[in-house]
Order: structure tokens, then C-alpha cells, then sequence
DNA sequence: AGGGATCCGATG
DNA sequence: ATCGGATCCCTT
């Protein structure tokens, strides 16, 4: 009898140990492989983990440990499916984030090998069907079959569904073909001309050689857009290569996946790509593709990370500064720090993070020698930076004589694009008509029932909407609390949509497009907007950080900011950091070709020093005076930092929960360098209907509260009552 | 007593 | 994570 170690599909601490089964039959049985076990009453997939043999039967096995045990149902995979290199790096991203084992292989694998029962009903491999001629022998064949057998003769293997022919069956009958399987590759890659690379300047060459020929094993490729980052990206890659390793190049966002794509197939004929915007037969494919070592190039999003490339020269963090590249649900890993600990199995691996606007984490490692500087400071088309206006909303001088919204500054260059045929982008980053709704006769405010917050008012579809959790009802007549009639709901702050009806109403012969995730819920409409933008279809587009990002509009010389200040008040210690890179980005979009271009910021804090260094363009002014106040609440990079998020259907269930947990950390954490925020409540007040609470750590060395954490995690056993999330290394923090 | 909601504990 | 049996609560 085989003892086979199994964990199972069941992402909970709890279940984060192996569970031993008894395997009587005779196909091979290794570690990581799945199976299909029995487990209380479900039939469900496990992950084999060991195997060992023994003389005992079942009952003296049960007898000998005090377990029970049942036997593996059915064996799922024939051989392992992941490497050494992948197994190891689970145990590495599971122990660092504090998240079960299982849940890191889950987010690994595509859909199809997920050691998960959906997996089981996952796209399968696909094959398509080549013909092979077997024999030089013409004899027994009429004319008609002879004529295609001579065609099939000069090739190799030919795709049998583009013979439009009935005669297979024959010529397969007389033995003179045979059909040859071949795995089909399903995702369809767009055919891209090959270029040669292109002439490096001083900057790009230094830095290339930095990457290939010195000893760091982090960089920081800092550059403006238009500095030729991807350049040196790509040819570094190609040295990569050449030397017989493989590359990694991950991009923040769907929709840079494809820009990138491009520049790289430009270069390379194959390349593998891994987003979340594929199908799971697209994904399935593509994994294989990588796992057999037929591509060295892959590019992707954050869970790229974990592609089955081997012998992994270098890989590339794009836009290194960008949120996305952490994952906020477990297992919460990074992909940064996930890519170095790759560096342990990859001898000799380089990381590029590049970036405009560096993390202050980044930035700072860099200026610490920690992370190897480089600097790209030369802009290519030299397009000159625009002139930024910031203009005060506080002023009643300032603001237009017709419209709140605007400005007198802004409402004219508006005017002046629209008689020079020039485009205008207007950001505003809230979506919907009015973000609170509130009745003036008994002051009820409609919020989300499952999380707390107030709601949003769509006009278009005239819903109230939780910009949160998703939660949609419909606008209603009269004030649920009261009574009151419809003229005493007053719709409060403004979002695109409202952008969009006042612009209407101001410009009558402009012609507006708007962008933001109410639109982009239809999978086509992003890239039809853009493009419709593109072509000059429409002069105005709205939208939120949606339009601000990577795209290149060349007729747009006017980006108008309707309000700066959303997201510098909420009560996060990024909250600075994430404005000024909205900003800069944004800035960003005017005049980036020929013709110069104006941005203007609207703001009731135009002496806030993050929206007048975001205006100057000045990161470094930024970075210095941002350090000075994360230094001051002693936040990250000064720190380190771990949310622990309680909720609970009882409310006062969370807050004893989470004292108690305060008081085991304030004993634990006496003689050490560790601060205990909390216990607070988050901002999001309820998640699923359920109370919240949050405890943040923040701490010096992750040793100080490794063991403590661990603890937790053990005693969330315990507790099933209240559920606990641990989130290391937060981006969220409210 | 009966039905439904909620809690609790075990899962090999 | 999931399930069933135990427990609690309310109605009948």
C-alpha cells in the first residue's frame, strides 16, 4: 500500500497540511501530481505532496497514527505539473505572505491545471490533424488520388482541414498517409513585421551595458516617457537570448500587454503572452507553450510572474511604480517581490524595474545602492513638456460666470481647441453623475447595504450604484426614510457624467466621447473609444485614470483636470504618491508631438505640494518632500507594514476580537521595534454585509513579527466566527 | 413537536 | 471550504 500525502483544493489555514491517503493501484503516483480524493463528503482535488510505502494495512495504519484514512478516487495528471523551480517558489511566496500553500499553486497554474475541481472541466488540449505520406509507392491509386498523393509527397505534414477533399479516407485506406496529431495553439498572435534594432544613445548604451556586464541584480531604469526605455528592454533581452536565457517582461495593465507585445514581436518572431484577458483555452495553450521550453520570451501581467520559464536570464518590471503589480487577495504577493525570489533559482538573474516615477520604496532602495541607478534623461522626439496652469477653485474670480465646474482659464482653452480643430482631454477621476445622495428633509444619505458607503447616482441609467462592491439599485421617486418627494433628494459632488452633461450644455457643437468603467464594462468599447478618439471623430474626451494611461493621442494639446484633489483626502498613507503619478501622467497626455501643449489643474488646494510638484514635473521635489512625511508617520519605505483585516456578522464579536488581538501584539511586541495602529474602522465599513475592523503593524524587520504572525494564522483555526486576512506589504491601508 | 436559522467541529 | 449534526428559537 502507497501512504499518499495530499493537500487539498480548500484554500483555508486551517486545511494548510497534508492529509494522507491509501493509493492500491498501479499508475505511477508522484509528488505534485493531482488526484481526486474523498474528503468529508465531497469528492474533490487534491495535490499529491509525498508518497511512501508501506507493509501496513489500512486498518493497522489507522491504528498506528489515530487517523482515519481513505483511498485516492482516480489520479488526474501523469506527470508533475509544476518544476522544481515552481515548488520551491510556492514555499517561498506561501511562508512570506502567511497564505496557504494550495492558494499559491492555484494562482500559478491556468485554469486547466489548477489543482481545483473546475480545473476538471477545463479546456483540454486541442489538436489539429496534419497528413503524412508514408510510402514512395504511387501503385493502386486513380488519377484523382494520385494527383493529391504527388501534392502531399512535397511536404513534410500538411493540415488535413485545408485539403478541400474528400480523398483522405481513401489514400488513408491504402496505406500511402497517415494522419499525425499535432497540440494546436488556440491563441490567435497578430502578425508583426520584424525591425532592426534601433541606434542607442549614450544613456540607453550605458545602461545596456550596466544590465548585461556589471554585478547588481536589481536595477532601476528611471526615464520619462519618450526616453526609450522599451529599447533598451528589448535589446537587452536579445543579449539575453543569445546567451541561451530566457526573459520575462511583465506590463502593469491589459492593455500595455498588447502595446508591448508588439514592440517585442517586432523583434522576436515568438513570444509567449499570459493575461487575464485570455481564454482559458488561450492560457492553457500558452503555459504548455512556455513549460516546454518553446518560447524564451514571455510577456505578461502580474501573474506572469510565475510563468514556467526556466533558466530565466532577466526580468523586466514596466512602469514598476503601478499598484497592480500586487495582488490584493491571498495569497497578496507582489510580483517584485515574488521576482527576486526567482533570483534564488536563477543563477546569475537580473530584475529592471523601469519607471518615471519610481515608488518611493524603489526610488529610495536605489538612492540606498540597494537597487543599481539608471538614469534615461533624453527625450527622443524632443516634444517639449507642457505648460501646466493650476488654477484656484476657491477663488470666486477664478471660476467661470456660467458653470461651477469650470474655470474662466479653462472654459477658454476649451473654446481655442475647439476653433483650432484640436482635441481636449478632460480627467476627472469619480465616476457617475453625483457620488452622494442626500435628502435635505431628514438628511437620509443612500448607501450600500452590504458595505456601508454611500452611493453613487448614475443619470444615464438612473441607478444608485456602490463604486465599491458593485452593489446596483434603482433610483427612486421619493426618500425611503421620509417620504420626501423627488425635488428634496439633492445630488451632491460631481463624476464624468456630470462632466459630461455640462460640457454638453457649455459647448453645444463639440462633439464629447467619455471613458471610464461604466462604459468599459462591454469588452470591445475601450479600444472602440480610443480609436474613435484616435481618428479625430470627437474633440472632447471624458473619462477617469482610464484615458490617462499609455495612450499616445497626437492632435490632443489641452488636458484639463476638473479636480484635482479627489484622492488626496482619502486617508491613506499612498494617497499622495498614487495623486502625483495621476497627475503626472495625465500632464503627460498634452502635446506629446509637434504642437505644444497646456494642462490645467483645477483644485481648492492649489498650494498642496503634491499637486504644485505634480504641475513643475518635478519628481524629485516630490520624492523628497513625500519621504519627509512618510518619515514623519513613520510609513513605508521607513517601515514595513501588515493589515489585518476582522470581519465578522457580529459587530461587537470584531471589536472584542480585535482588542484581543491588539493586546497579544502590544505583549509580544514589548521590547520590540514594532508599531500596533489600531484597532480602527476601515473606511469601507462593511465587506459582504459583514463588520470590519483593521489592525495595521508596522515594523522594522519582518523577523520582529513573523512568529506572531504565524500565531495568528494559527489561531484563526479557532476562530470561525470571526474571519481573518492578512495582508503583508498593503497597498490598501483603510 | 416541528421547522428554520445558526453554531460547532471535523475533514485523512 | 463544506457539510451535517447539535442547538436554539420561535411558532403552533
Amino acid at each position: 500500500m502507497l501512504v499518499v500525502g495530499v493537500i487539498i483544493e480548500y484554500a483555508a489555514n486551517s486545511l494548510n497540511r497534508p492529509f494522507s491517503y491509501a493509493y492500491f493501484g498501479n499508475e505511477s503516483i508522484v509528488p505534485g501530481i493531482r488526484v481526486l480524493v474523498p474528503f468529508g463528503r465531497n469528492k474533490i482535488v487534491g495535490y499529491v505532496v509525498s508518497v511512501t510505502e508501506t507493509n501496513d494495512t489500512i486498518e493497522e495504519w489507522e491504528k498506528n497514527t489515530g487517523f482515519k484514512m481513505k483511498e485516492i478516487i482516480s489520479i488526474i495528471d501523469l506527470k508533475p505539473i509544476l518544476n522544481e523551480e515552481l515548488v520551491e517558489l510556492a514555499k517561498d511566496v506561501s511562508s512570506y505572505y502567511l497564505a496557504p500553500l494550495i492558494s499559491v499553486y492555484q494562482t500559478m497554474l491556468p485554469p486547466s491545471l489548477k489543482p481545483k475541481k473546475s480545473s476538471l472541466s477545463k479546456p483540454k488540449i486541442a489538436y489539429d490533424q496534419y497528413v503524412q505520406v508514408i510510402t514512395e509507392d504511387e501503385d493502386g491509386l486513380t488519377p484523382k488520388q494520385l494527383e493529391l498523393f504527388r501534392r502531399l509527397k512535397c511536404e513534410d505534414l500538411v493540415l488535413k482541414s485545408s485539403l478541400k477533399t474528400t480523398l483522405i479516407p481513401s489514400l488513408l485506406e491504402k496505406n500511402k498517409i497517415r494522419i499525425v496529431l499535432k497540440e494546436k495553439n488556440r491563441l490567435e498572435q497578430e502578425e508583426v513585421a520584424l525591425v532592426k534594432d534601433n541606434e542607442l544613445n549614450i544613456e540607453q548604451q550605458k545602461a545596456l551595458d550596466s544590465i548585461l556586464y556589471e554585478n547588481h541584480s536589481v536595477y532601476l531604469l528611471e526615464g520619462v516617457t519618450g526616453s526609450g526605455k522599451t529599447e533598451v528592454y528589448l535589446q537587452a533581452s536579445k543579449k539575453m537570448i543569445e546567451n541561451g536565457k530566457s526573459v520575462l517582461m511583465l506590463v502593469p495593465e491589459i492593455s500595455l500587454t498588447v502595446q508591448m507585445v508588439r514592440r517585442f514581436k517586432s523583434r522576436f518572431s515568438n513570444i509567449a503572452i499570459l493575461h487575464s484577458d485570455l481564454t482559458p483555452s488561450e492560457k492553457y495553450d500558452e503555459y504548455r507553450r512556455i513549460a516546454r521550453g518553446e518560447v524564451k520570451i514571455v510577456v505578461g501581467a502580474r501573474s506572469a510572474i510565475f510563468a514556467p520559464l526556466s533558466n530565466i536570464g532577466l526580468i523586466i518590471i514596466d512602469e514598476e511604480h503601478v499598484e497592480s503589480y500586487k495582488q490584493e487577495t491571498t495569497p497578496y504577493y507582489h510580483a517584485l517581490k515574488v521576482a527576486t525570489f526567482r533570483a534564488k533559482y536563477n543563477e546569475g538573474m537580473k530584475i529592471v524595474l523601469g519607471s518615471a516615477t519610481p515608488s518611493l520604496e524603489t526610488k529610495s532602495r536605489a538612492l540606498k545602492g540597494v537597487y543599481h541607478q539608471l538614469y534615461l534623461t533624453k527625450r527622443f522626439n524632443d516634444s517639449c513638456l507642457p505648460k501646466v496652469e493650476i488654477i484656484d477653485m476657491l477663488d470666486y474670480k477664478n471660476i467661470d460666470t456660467d458653470s461651477v465646474l469650470f474655470s474662466r482659464r479653462l472654459r477658454e482653452e476649451i473654446n481655442d481647441r475647439l476653433s483650432k480643430k484640436e482635441q481636449i482631454l478632460l480627467l476627472l477621476n469619480r465616476r457617475g453623475f453625483a457620488p452622494n445622495v442626500t435628502c435635505r428633509k431628514c438628511a437620509f444619505t443612500f448607501k450600500c447595504p452590504s458595505c456601508g458607503i454611500p452611493l453613487t447616482y448614475h443619470k444615464s441609467d438612473r441607478l444608485l450604484k456602490c463604486h465599491h462592491c458593485g452593489y446596483v439599485a434603482k433610483m427612486v421617486d421619493k426618500c425611503p426614510k421620509c417620504g420626501g418627494e423627488s425635488k428634496f433628494l439633492s445630488m451632491t459632488g460631481i463624476g464624468t457624467e456630470k462632466i459630461e452633461k455640462e460640457i454638453e450644455r457649455l459647448f453645444p457643437n463639440a462633439k464629447t466621447l467619455r471613458l471610464d468603467s461604466d462604459i468599459a464594462t462591454v469588452r470591445t468599447s475601450v479600444p472602440r473609444i480610443i480609436s474613435a478618439f484616435e481618428k479625430e471623430e470627437a474633440d472632447i474626451l471624458i473619462g477617469t485614470q482610464m484615458i490617462a494611461k499609455g495612450h499616445d493621442f497626437k492632435n490632443v494639446t489641452l488636458v484639463g483636470i476638473v479636480l484635482a484633489d479627489i484622492g488626496l483626502n482619502i486617508p491613506s498613507f499612498r494617497a499622495g504618491e498614487r495623486t502625483f503619478n495621476l497627475l503626472t501622467q495625465a500632464i503627460g497626455r498634452a502635446g506629446r508631438h509637434e504642437k505644444e501643449g497646456t494642462a490645467i489643474i483645477q483644485t481648492y488646494l492649489p498650494n498642496n505640494y503634491i499637486i504644485r510638484n505634480a504641475a513643475s514635473q518635478d519628481y524629485n521635489k516630490f520624492f523628497n518632500e513625500e519621504m519627509h512625511i512618510r518619515k514623519e508617520g513613520q510609513y513605508p519605505p521607513y517601515t514595513y507594514c501588515t493589515l489585518l483585516k476582522l470581519s465578522s456578522k457580529n459587530e461587537k464579536e470584531v471589536i472584542e476580537a480585535a482588542l484581543k488581538f491588539k493586546q497579544l501584539f502590544i505583549a509580544k511586541f514589548a521590547n520590540l521595534q514594532v508599531d500596533v495602529i489600531g484597532p480602527s474602522e476601515p473606511f469601507i465599513v462593511r465587506q459582504d454585509g459583514k463588520y470590519r475592523r483593521i489592525i495595521m503593524l508596522k515594523y522594522k524587520k519582518m523577523e520582529d513579527v513573523y512568529n506572531v504572525l504565524q500565531e495568528v494564522v494559527s489561531l484563526v483555526n479557532e476562530n470561525n466566527k470571526i474571519d481573518i486576512k492578512i495582508n503583508v506589504d498593503p497597498y490598501e491601508d483603510y
